[in-house]
RNA sequence: GCCUGGGUGGCGGAAUAGGUAGACGCAAGGGACUUAAAAUCCCUCGGAGUUCAACUCUGUACGAGUUCGAGUCUCGUCCCAGGCACCA
């Protein structure tokens, strides 16, 4: 054994070890308990870096920790290898994204084996290839024929300058990426994914879920935006008709005095047509529409509107009500019309002042209600009261009123109480062409058609040139888009958008439990021991989209019949980002950290071993040069430990029994265990692997202390050993390299991978003296060190007789006494 | 504005069930070894006072409270980060 240590060398031969002898590569074991543990896959964008080290490294650890426990755990690694960024760099370096995404991911994977992540490639897979997004055109099938696959309009970014639609990325401030023309927006047919079908059920699980961060599920919560409320119609003035509208304020309903409806409301054009508003009105519709490009601005936008030239009518004053269309009101929330209460809604009261509508007030605050405020408003109360001016709902809470009002209208058929959310169906559909196709079929004679199940896979044709306005080559490619009616045999052409990448990531964990099932997506029996998985690392960017998306997939799945779990993933980490001088690493900023060039200097395990020791999981990382020195320290005295006396240690046999040693060694063995049992706890129980790597250093520095002995006789080389052992075992999940070179160096054959998980007994855990720290009204005054087999009074009574004790209690009664066991005593006076 | 987190030495962080605040590491200073350097090893390291030392006071954003005892629990205030946001 070398007496230096020399990552490079010993990593390269434990990584091909490992690969040799498949030692990660899992099947299923009934006999045994498994364990899917999976970490999020990465985009294939060209390089690994830091924060991806910083994510495999943490599942790293819990995955061979959980191997050496005996578990038989699936850890599986693939890449998330369709979208944007392939076609924008192959346009660049005149490549083909296949190509690019290919090489990268080769490039990408042997960095992966460089830092030596115990994962099962025998699974991996790339979202994009045929043999994967074959099976999700499979499943769009069966949810197009379930009704959560449509078809409606919707809106996309437009570039006319380019001709092209923009994904919201390459919107950057209003205008297109390319050629810096403003976008406008243009109603496209576009495919939806049905996800409000479940919205219930995604919300109650956030309430299910006790292994996910309180915070991802609030922001799913919001996110799904549930709110109670009432709908109400509104008939109009003259002629027929109604608009309804969505409130959480029916109490407010008196104090309704005019109507705002979306610039893109259905019914906007009706009501303007033929009054002398209608001109004006379609300016407005216009320009609201240029407005909206941007969302950021919208929300300095100030309030405007125009008079659409009718009106309704309150359906419990009966008054006239003028019907407004008004900028902020959002077409994409409850039905695209609010009735307006300016009293009590803070832009109704804007609006109304900006254009003298009339205000009633109906609310007044619960604690002086009869005082009838008539002072002029200066802003509106959107606070709940009792109600005034409301007829027979004068003198109700706001809580009865929005009840008993409701039911009134609905009584006439006006009015009904109802839920809304913000979430709204998953618009799947991308006019890009590094996707996976969706497998439609236009055909002028029988309209829309599925590709029959038997004709898939829709093939995406590789042979293709790109367009260097970044548009889809698709719908001018022939080949692909030119094809015949399945049920005519007319000619046709093929649905040339392709899916949004979200839809690849929210089933790939099923996937990895049976990746090489090519009769169906999914193998029953596999998924089904499978999954869930048991845990899920990630980054928090993540917390509302892919992970909902994911969520809401794994129910579909399961409603038809493919898997039996109802949620995808039991526990959730969410791991902080990687930072160099306070800010993330980014090429702009010139602060990246390449991992290449930190293992050429350093090798795999000193990189694994800081991102695991600067900071715990969740929270960011700033990086440290000078911390990696560190990291590499301790691996060098962890190195020599073994190195310097490699003999000694091989020939001894490890010290078990607890008898009969001298107190650096006694010392020494209670420190092993409690080693033991520390790591053991903040690896299995906290994710805390800062504090199990402080325990191991601890562990390491007391071994240098026993070293200094000037007697190695007798039990010393044993209980060293022991030591030793216990040291490269708790460290293996950690830098596994190291710790199979030393694990070898001591004379065992096997792997590391392979030795249990160490135990401590609670017998070495306990010491003969304990220290107990003595307080006087709380505050410390001394420490004595007792017989850790004393009773209460002998503690009490060392206390108080303590010398140090006295100088503060002499001459004072003590009124009483708190002893806790084996720490402290409290002598109150 | 609403909803989450969070505020501890020069720095990263520790204190797991209310019980020694600052483990472990980094940086810094001092020393040993060396012809010298690197590496390694040892010592000091929140602040103030006093001092040969021992010691005392003080200290976990701020202010109250509960408790024998609060970084930890309660209430209020300030600040920072993240998410949502014209959501009717």
């Amino acid at each position: 054994m070398d007496a230096r240590y020399a990552p490079k060398s010993i990593e390269k031969k434990w990584q091909d070890l490992w690969e040799r002898e498949k030692l990660f590569e899992v099947g299923e074991d009934l006999g045994r308990e498994k364990y899917y543990l999976l970490e999020m896959f990465p985009y294939p964008s060209g390089r690994i870096h830091m924060g991806h080290v910083r994510n495999y490294s943490i599942g790293d650890v819990v995955a061979r920790f959980l191997m050496m426990r005996g578990y038989n755990v699936l850890h599986p690694m693939g890449w998330d290898a369709f979208g944007m960024p392939a076609e924008n760099a192959a346009i660049k370096a005149n490549t083909h994204p296949a190509r690019w995404t290919y090489d990268n991911i080769d490039y990408m994977r042997s960095q992966l084996k460089k830092l030596g992540f115990s994962y099962d490639w025998s699974r991996e897979f790339a979202t994009c290839d045929v043999s994967y997004y074959r099976w999700e055109q499979l499943f769009f099938l069966k949810m197009y024929e379930q009704g959560l696959a449509y078809r409606r309009s919707a809106y996309v970014n437009w570039c006319h300058t380019c001709h092209t639609v923009l994904a919201n990325e390459q919107v950057e401030g209003g205008v297109c990426w390319r050629c810096d023309q403003p976008v406008v927006q243009k109603e496209m047919d576009q495919w939806f994914f049905k996800i409000t079908a479940y919205v219930e059920e995604l919300l109650d699980y956030t309430y299910k879920l006790p292994g996910w961060p309180e915070r991802v599920l609030t922001m799913q919560q919001n996110w799904i935006g549930k709110s109670y409320g009432s709908k109400i119609l509104f008939p109009l003035a003259s002629g027929d008709g109604r608009i309804t509208v969505f409130t959480t304020r029916a109490d407010t309903l008196f104090g309704a005095t005019f109507m705002s409806l979306a610039p893109e409301h259905p019914m906007v054009e009706k009501l303007c047509r033929g009054t002398p508003q209608e001109e004006a009105v379609l300016r407005f519709v216009e320009k609201a529409k240029q407005a909206k490009r941007s969302d950021r601005e919208a929300e300095l936008l100030e309030k405007e509107g125009v008079f659409t030239g009718s009106c309704c009518i309150n359906p419990v004053t009966h008054e006239k009500m003028p019907i407004y269309v008004a900028n902020f009101v959002l077409m994409a929330y409850g039905t695209g019309a609010v009735m307006a209460v300016p009293a009590h809604d803070q832009r109704d009261f804007e609006f109304a002042v900006k254009y003298g509508l009339p205000i009633k007030v109906v609310i007044l605050p619960e604690d002086n209600a009869s005082a009838s405020n008539v002072e002029p408003l200066t802003a509106a109360n959107e606070e709940d009261g009792i109600l005034v001016n409301s007829s027979a709902f004068s003198g109700m809470t706001s809580a009865q009123g929005r009840e008993a009002i409701t039911a009134a209208l609905a009584e006439r058929g006006l009015g009904e109480e109802t839920i809304q959310y913000r979430l709204r169906d998953w618009g799947i559909s991308r006019q890009r062409y590094w996707g996976a196709p969706i497998p439609i079929i236009y055909c002028d004679r029988c309209g829309v058609v599925p590709v029959p199940a038997q004709d898939l896979p829709v093939v995406l044709p590789t042979d293709v040139e790109l367009l260097p306005n970044g548009a889809s080559p698709l719908p001018f490619y022939e080949p692909f888009a030119k094809t015949t009616c399945p049920q005519c045999n007319g000619p046709a052409r093929r649905e040339t958008d392709t899916m949004d990448t979200f839809v690849e990531s929210s089933w790939y964990f099923a996937r990895f439990a049976c990746a090489s099932s090519h009769e169906a997506p999914l193998d029953r029996q596999k998924v089904h021991y499978w999954l869930p998985v048991n845990q899920y690392i990630g980054g928090i960017e993540h917390a509302v989209l892919h992970l909902l998306y994911a969520r809401f997939f794994t129910k579909v799945l399961r409603d038809m019949g493919y898997l039996g779990a109802d949620e995808p993933f039991l526990n959730l980490l969410t791991q902080g980002m990687v930072i160099k001088d306070g800010a993330k690493m980014s090429k702009s900023k010139g602060n990246v950290v390449d991992p290449d060039e930190m293992i050429e200097a350093y090798g795999s395990d000193t990189v694994r071993l800081f991102c695991l020791f600067a900071a715990p999981p969740e929270k960011d990382l700033e990086w440290s040069d000078q911390g990696v020195e560190g990291a590499s320290r301790f691996l060098t005295r962890i190195w020599r430990l073994a190195a310097d006396h490699q003999e000694y240690l091989q020939a001894a046999a490890s010290y078990r029994d607890g008898a009969g040693l001298s107190k650096p060694l006694a010392d020494l063995h209670r420190k092993t265990h409690q080693t033991i049992k520390k790591v053991t706890e903040d690896i299995g129980d906290r994710f805390h692997f800062n504090t199990a790597i402080a325990a191991v250093m601890e562990l390491v520095n007391q071994m240098y202390q026993v070293m200094e002995l000037p007697s190695r006789d007798g039990p010393f080389w044993p209980v060293m050993k022991a030591a030793v052992e216990a040291m490269i075992l708790l460290v293996a999940p950690i830098v596994p390299h190291i710790a199979e070179e030393l694990w070898q160096a001591l004379g065992h054959s096997e792997s590391v991978v392979k030795a249990p998980w160490p135990k401590w007994s609670e017998e070495a855990l306990q010491a003969e003296e304990v220290l107990i720290v003595v307080q006087v009204n709380g505050k410390l005054r001394s420490r004595i060190v007792v017989s850790a087999e004393a009773t209460r009074e002998q503690v009490e009574q060392a206390a108080i007789q303590d010398a140090r004790t006295q100088d503060f209690i002499a001459g004072k009664p003590i009124k009483k006494i708190v002893v806790v066991p084996d720490k402290l005593v409290n002598i109150v006076v």
